[in-house]
DNA sequence: CTGTTAGCGCTTTCAT
DNA sequence: ATGAAAGCGCTAACAG
């Protein structure tokens, strides 16, 4: 690479000024259709590519949304990512992906990293900040859109937009399901206790325990990692502490997974001896032996609506339209009927 | 926001130059302790931050990857992602995410809109463009490190990175090990005609068969999409016109996951009636019921040797070092005892 | 050790 | 319809 082709370079072979470039490039109507033609022929012919970067210190705007989340290679997550990521390209932005790896630390240095990089609004999935933290995060970029999670306090000043999942509704479907099949012994296997999507679930859970008239039903409440190897683990512990229960409802369906391999272990026949709900139908719930009972939850609409929203409101939208709260559908397979 | 803090306030609040603000910035050595301690107390009362839009104007170096990926929902490729983010975040690189959805027009685009942004280097996995149009987006770059791609002609240039997956070597692994259990009518389901990674596969499995002494194979050869749904369609067309197959080899493990479903749904027994192989050993193969047999490829090394490829060519490493082929495991699991 | 000068490649503003 | 000048916020190269 001699040297990159500038719009001087453009300018000069065409015979016209800088100006008359940028204009055919921005797509500014006030040149002749004559010039507009013989600039757009020298750009192509010289391959010439305006520098976003120029541009972006003169404009103050980059044209990149900052994409954070827990991590990408979690089935849960890539879906926002792609739903998100289509949104953006769609109206000509480009994403920054970073992952936190569950790491608040991690979130706070990407965040900062975000704001070097001047992107025009963030999106922020499951943040574990602190309420602190985050409207500090928050506060110093020009917009930002938060899901699957709230802030208690700023969200009357309408400085961020949300978007979040029907969690307590899901929780309390999911729960209400089993009760409905008779059981009353149910297990809570609860997710991360950071996770706010994990405390919107149990309020549903206790919701519904409630409403029928269960009681003392928190000592079945067990927390673990929101993976595979989490519910197993979790699920054991649980199950012979309290080998009663009768069913187990999960925080999402890889724990359900887990539990589903831990019962395995136990010997304890599925949905027989013990019945089994998960959370979110990510494609493996279908595929597992047996079939998982979940709430299904839209991740890609999770991505996209998100995105809408925080360009939206990147374009100056102030109105209400600033929070948004997705439903779940229950899904019944064979590990709950 | 009022005004974005600027060097020149944090240089005006300090009572220095701007330079001095720069080096304390940049950690260059030549700043009193004092002075740089005063600095930094300045920027952090301020809450100043750099931008990266200024300083790569400066420095033609914007410290972002682009990173291009068919499909980041894709579990094989959201891997990928995250272990070559892993690789580039511990570096101080940022990374631009881009999903081609399998188009090569849109493939294209990103790797112009990349371009634009003045990313330090791309990593372009699976691309689906033609040589010259590899070539050409690859010589528009500083750097480029090519995944599960090769380009013929450019390689002895050494313009181009290359990492891939020994896909001969694990085609023939796989299909020995059918042979091995008395297998010789042995289908393979070989993903898009397009893929690099399906014609590696597929001359694997060619040379098991030809050396075993079994001829005109070339029948039970059958493209389909590399999909779970992909698979059962092409599986079922396949065991209907050869019944006679006793064994799969599959394109991947979702292609696998599939041919299971349409075994089932045809009344023939795994591994019994009939035996199936994958390739892949994405999570969901252990989980599947019989859990799968397949070639395990690890995915988020492709991405961390990948990046580090890519950072080292763009630190200007012009070594030789710059084709990897990882190689891959057979694992033996149910469907394929 | 610290400051001054001159751009990086574009767009904005104002002039013609 | 087109151009000239100024400057976005920073760093490189040189001075002191």
């Amino acid at each position: 690479m001699t040297h990159r082709v500038r719009m001087a370079d453009v300018a000069r072979e065409a015979g016209v000024s800088l100006m008359t470039v940028s204009r055919v490039l921005n797509n500014k109507d006030d040149v002749s259709a004559e010039t507009r033609q013989h600039v757009q022929n020298i750009i192509k012919q010289l391959g010439y590519r305006p520098s976003d970067i120029a541009r972006g210190l003169v404009t103050r705007r980059t044209g990149a949304i900052g994409l954070v989340v827990p991590d990408v290679s979690n089935p849960y997550f890539s879906e926002v990512v792609r739903g998100a990521e289509h949104v953006a390209y769609a109206q000509n932005y480009s994403v920054l992906l970073c992952n936190t790896e569950e790491d608040p630390r991690r979130e706070l240095a990407v965040l900062q990293s975000l704001e070097e990089k001047r992107v025009d609004g963030i999106l922020l999935c499951s943040s574990r900040l602190s309420e602190e933290e985050l409207e500090e995060a928050i506060s110093r970029h020009p917009a930002a859109v938060l899901v699957n999670r709230r802030l208690e306090f700023a969200d009357e000043q309408g400085s961020v937009g949300v978007v979040t999942l029907d969690d307590v509704a899901g929780g309390q479907m999911a729960t209400q399901h089993l009760l409905d099949s008779g059981h009353r012994m149910i297990g809570f296997l609860a997710g991360p206790p950071t996770s706010h999507s994990g405390h919107g679930r149990m309020e549903g859970y206790s919701i519904a325990m409630t409403a029928t008239g269960v009681t003392s039903f928190s000592r079945w409440i067990k927390p673990c990692a929101p993976t595979v190897e989490g519910g197993r683990a979790s699920a054991r512990e649980l199950l012979s502490t309290y080998p009663e229960l009768t069913a187990l409802f999960c925080f999402n369906d890889l724990v359900a997974i887990g539990a589903l391999q831990a019962c395995g272990e136990l010997g304890r026949a599925i949905p027989d001896d013990i019945a089994i709900v998960g959370f979110d139908d990510i494609p493996l719930a279908a595929l597992v032996t047996p079939a998982l009972t979940t709430c299904r939850t839209s991740r890609h609409e999770l991505g996209t609506r998100a995105m809408e929203l925080l360009l939206k409101r990147i374009s100056g939208c102030t109105e209400a339209c600033q929070e948004i709260v997705l439903p779940t559908e229950l899904i019944v397979r064979d590990s709950a009927p």
